[in-house]
DNA sequence: GGCGGCTGATTACAACTGTAGTCAGACACG
DNA sequence: CGTGTCTGACTACAGTTGTAATCAGCCGCC
């Protein structure tokens, strides 16, 4: 699957929440601190429309556009990159790191122990 | 702190497992499946010395490498990325996402809680 | 029926990345 | 001593990414 950068992926968001859009919609809802114009938007939706990563129909004039992958799908791969890349494809170590980082509240603990207990059944 | 590319992310893991190294020992130690010439490997160290990532000691002529920042700072850095970015900052979707993905086994499951238990007191 | 505005398509351009080649100087071997 | 070798520095060049401007066509409003 083709690799999205920061700015694609944004944009990218926008229809995964909610789809199909016309540019303009996307523009609307786009992160307003990003401070893009219309345009940028504009570049941004064609290529991912030529990554095969979104797909449109024509509306009139317009294009509506919709995600042709899935969110999960692109979560999934780049999760996977990173655990690959950084931690020899093991979750163990990422938690573990994560934890001692201090991004482990007590509640996140109960919440992944019920997780767990959840999925060994 | 600096983004790091794909490639020079491999030059750093060589140094991380190793240092300091010249720029001949590094390009011996890169898996030989990426088939770089001792050229690219010299490149990517000269980059990775003017992002500050990497620090040199002169040694004659030569130049001894050595990480500048911990291989721990670095993948902490890249993992919250991938967590704010995908999950909110949370890392229990992260979590569930992978076990949903087949990525945890049983035995997985067991050292995680584990480690949990461990956390909690 | 002409004009302003919107659309996608095309083009621009700098920074970063991957992958190297060239160059000038030092060193080491014959 | 000369000559090839190795070093870091600099240069090259295409592909990606972020950010946008220009262009040609269509649509609705005055």
């Amino acid at each position: 699957m083709e690799r999205i950068g920061d700015a694609e992926y944004q944009v990218m968001e926008v229809l995964w929440d909610e789809a199909p859009l016309t540019a303009a919609e996307v523009a609307d809802r786009v992160p307003a601190d990003r401070g893009w114009s219309i345009r940028t938007v504009k570049t941004m939706l064609s290529r991912l429309l030529a990554k095969g990563v979104l797909a449109h129909e024509e509306e009139g004039r317009r294009y509506l556009y919709r995600p042709a992958i899935a969110r999960e799908d692109y979560v999934a791969q780049e999760s996977g990159r990173l655990l690959d890349r950084m931690f020899g494809g093991r979750l163990t170590p990422l938690v573990a790191h994560l934890a001692e980082r201090d991004r482990l509240s007590d509640a996140d603990i109960a919440e992944i122990e019920a997780l767990l207990k959840a999925l060994k059944s």
